[in-house]
DNA sequence: CAGTACATCACCCATGCGGGCCATCGTAGG
DNA sequence: CCTACGATGGCCCGCATGGGTGATGTACTG
């Protein structure tokens, strides 16, 4: 089984080269060619390819639209080919929205021509391939933005709190008052009062409002788990 | 300028084949060997390396929490090694324990041997690697994910508010007291209450936790944007 | 067995906070 | 011109909240 490949590029050199490169492949089979994005799209519905190596930048319409487009069909359009971006420069912001739009790689046009063709290979297998610098950024972003179960300052601190305090805790962050609190754990309210008075201490927070914004931001809790 | 590398992994096959590979190359220097997570914290430290590759799976630390060592270093510790993960199976959850490390990358024992000299030098030049497979779901988290800065409810009911009430629930999930609140906006106590009442009913909360909570499920304020 | 950590509850006290009610002032809109 | 609305501010009140202190029982650990 041949993997179908099509090129949208607007430099003729460029689709020229990635052409005779992939076609020269066993398993390679260069099926359409196309000079922008609104060209692209009418070429990838018209070929259903396996592959579309799709430039970012070009006239007429960006190879981000037509990304989106080739990954969104309209209804009534089952065709979803495999998208791998290309870019002559490093790491610019449409990376990001390419991989938002669903595309599965990002190369620099000037990948060791190895690097393309099993680019090639492994988004036809339904992986994933990036540009190392983007994996970095990538990476990067995800580990700082991901701050839910694990985080520096405030999760170290937690683990100052008895369970019973980290229950309590919660609770607070959801917005709970002493007396429900009380009534979802089955105590005095008393006894939740002493747990939240020891919880501010041991945070050094001042009252409830602090607590909860020191649960979101130490990812005890997290937005949209309620 | 060789690349100083050092393989953590408790079976001696596999340290075997891969430091008789990374050897052979003329630009990487195996420089230490570990057999498990502790004793790769040690080496590490010891011989300061410009990579590390390490197994997840070990016997007394695991690679997971060995990364973490080397990469958030004491105070004293200056050195911070690339790491580079290898596990034998594919993507398992450790995947984002890593990544949240902060690992440089991850690949599967089973790549090709090319592969792994490339992803040495890959990391070494401060970039990044995924397999295939780890990219392709990193990538798919991150498109999901990533289109929740605002949401339906909440949000809906934040153009109830006033501007000025708007910036007054923001400093109330800050933390702040009235006090403060009024300090910061230059106004008397009292008007911070009446805007914090009015907030209060109009999004139907009960005390200022509450609002808290709000602030961030609505996305008003977002964990770590401090 | 002694010591420690945790969970539980009580009493007292000061106050920050939220509710209710109302007044003034500017500006935008009919 | 006058109305509506937002922003600003004041007063009073009641209560939930947070601080301080102490006591009891249990469970684990040295």
């Amino acid at each position: 089984m041949t993997i179908r490949v099509i090129i949208v590029d607007d430099q003729a050199m460029v689709r020229a080269g990635f052409a005779a490169l992939l076609a020269a492949q066993a398993d390679i089979d260069v099926v359409g060619e196309a000079v922008n994005g609104v060209e692209g799209v009418e070429v990838g519905r018209r070929t259903h390819p396996d592959v579309v190596l799709m430039d970012v930048r070009m006239p007429e319409m960006d190879g981000l639209e037509a990304a989106r487009q080739l990954l969104n069909p309209p209804p009534g359009v089952t065709h979803r080919p495999k998208v791998l971006m290309l870019t002559t420069f490093d790491v610019d912001d449409y990376v990001y929205e390419a991989l938002r739009a669903g595309a599965s790689g990002f190369l620099l046009k000037d990948a060791p021509p190895a690097d393309l063709i099993s680019a090639v290979r492994v988004v036809a297998a339904g992986d994933a391939l990036l540009a190392p610098s983007v994996t970095r950024r990538l990476i990067a972003d995800f580990a700082t933005q991901q701050r839910k179960p694990r985080r520096g300052d405030p999760s170290l601190q937690l683990n100052g709190l008895t369970p019973r305090e980290t229950e309590v805790l919660e609770l607070i962050a959801r917005g709970l008052s002493n007396g429900e609190i009380a009534e979802k754990l089955v105590l005095a309210e008393q006894t939740v009062k002493t747990h939240i008075g020891r919880v501010l201490h041991k945070l050094d927070l001042r009252d409830r409002a602090q607590a909860v914004v020191f649960a979101y931001e130490s990812g005890l809790v997290t937005p949209g788990d309620g």
